[in-house]
DNA sequence: TATCATGATTCACT
DNA sequence: AGTGAATCATGATA
């Protein structure tokens, strides 16, 4: 049985005091067998190498999560170490309490052996009186540290049971993200992680609050099937967020204008200038056309010798430049952003129930989202299935 | 307290 | 393994 104290084993220092008997009388106490049992079980009593991890582990897959749970899992190593340090700490503590107590007592009755007979009988009973109480301290101190392990347990449980709401700012990044790679919101692992982090640093939702890379992906997962079954509520969302980040798409479209023109002076027409009057166009229509035009009917499979540049990557689309390779994901977000706000501009009514001011450019006829790497998955930007210019323009 | 919003889970499918 | 769809469970709000 663990962490019994043992007086046996520390007081050789007795000398020739016996001091035994005392766990024999006391037969074994139930309750106490189960803390031991428990503080065993979790990983607090007993060897020291890995403690908690099997526990982590078993609370983990008690709770039917996905397989990312190694932030969590260290967060609770790290308080179950904790805890364990805490318990042999104090548990250590007892037992040096206990010998120093019993030889003070075994002391004192060897003084009095002078003046009177003491019989070892009554050595026993003392030492038995001894142990009885600093062995209740001990179950005190094991009760509280199953305690604590409980709660440790029952808290790692509940922020994966318990639905806890992001914080704003968590949201307005994944929503970001979204709005802008709408024609494929399906993150790589890489963005999912770099979201994952993103969020977590922006997050202040308290101690131990992070946002995980199985998170992103049932954020995106709820996201993209909510989007896809009422586009419409999501329209005065997607329209802010493409808005949003319409403007940093116009910043850095206008610095990369402001750096191709300086390279070279003698700008062609056919340029794609990010000013509104260059898509004063006529109908929605048009404007549409251009879009499918420029992007060759593709959602965003082309080469970019420089992701950040737009004007040059708007260039390279003509002809066959573009080669079905790696989106360059700061232009593929501002392409999504601009397709919005192009479409945005292009006379819908926002009053109309909201289902037309953003077409879902990005679903397909089956009403899923166009596989971007598939060249051939061309798509006009209002052509999708949720396509109601047609409708809108009566 | 009813209702909606939303994060998590489950299961089937590819 | 990743995803869609359905569903559950809980938080937020009117």
């Amino acid at each position: 049985m663990l962490g019994l104290v043992d007086v046996h084993n520390h007081s050789s220092s007795n000398k020739g005091l016996s001091i035994r008997g005392a766990q024999e009388e006391d037969p074994p106490d139930p309750q106490l067998m189960r803390l031991d049992n428990m503080l065993l079980a979790e990983g607090v009593a007993g060897p020291e190498k890995g403690g908690g991890s099997a526990a982590a582990a078993a609370a983990a897959a008690a709770s039917g999560g996905a397989a990312d749970n190694s932030i969590e899992h260290s967060d609770y190593r790290a308080k179950l170490t904790q805890i364990r340090q805490i318990y042999h700490t104090e548990l250590e503590k007892y037992e040096q309490a206990c010998n120093e107590f019993t030889t003070h007592v075994m002391n004192l009755l060897r003084e009095q052996s002078r003046t009177r007979p003491i019989s070892p009988k009554e050595i026993e009973r003392m030492v038995g009186i001894i142990h009885r109480k600093f062995s209740s301290i001990q179950m005190q101190l094991k009760q509280s540290t199953c305690e604590a392990v409980m709660i440790l347990r029952s808290r790692f449980l509940d922020a994966r049971r318990k639905r806890r709401n992001f914080s704003k700012q968590a949201t307005e990044i994944l929503n970001e993200y979204f709005y802008s790679h709408l024609s494929n919101p399906y993150p790589s692992e890489e963005a999912k992680e770099e979201l994952a982090k993103k969020c977590s640093i922006t997050v202040s939702q308290g101690v131990g609050s992070t946002i995980t890379v199985s998170q992103v992906s049932n954020w995106f997962g709820n996201k993209r099937i909510r989007y896809k079954k009422n586009i419409g509520k999501f329209q005065e969302e997607a329209n802010l967020y493409a808005a949003k980040t319409a403007v940093n798409a116009a910043h850095a479209a206008a610095a990369a204008v402001q750096n191709s023109q300086a390279n070279s002076p003698t700008t062609p027409n056919s340029g794609f200038q990010m000013k509104d009057e260059e898509f004063q166009l006529d109908s929605a229509e048009s404007k549409n056309t251009l879009l499918s035009n420029m992007f060759t009917g593709s959602s965003g499979s082309f080469n970019l010798p420089n992701s950040g540049d737009m004007f040059l990557s708007m260039q390279s689309l003509n002809g066959d430049s573009y080669q079905g390779a790696q989106v360059g994901a700061n232009v593929q977000s501002q392409v999504d952003t601009l397709r919005h706000v192009i479409s945005q501009t292009a006379g819908y009514n926002d009053a109309l129930g909201g289902n037309t001011m953003y077409s879902p450019h990005g679903l397909n006829a089956n009403g899923g989202w166009q596989d971007a790497t598939t060249p051939s998955s061309v798509i006009s930007p209002t052509e999708g299935p949720g396509s109601v210019h047609s409708d809108t323009s009566n």
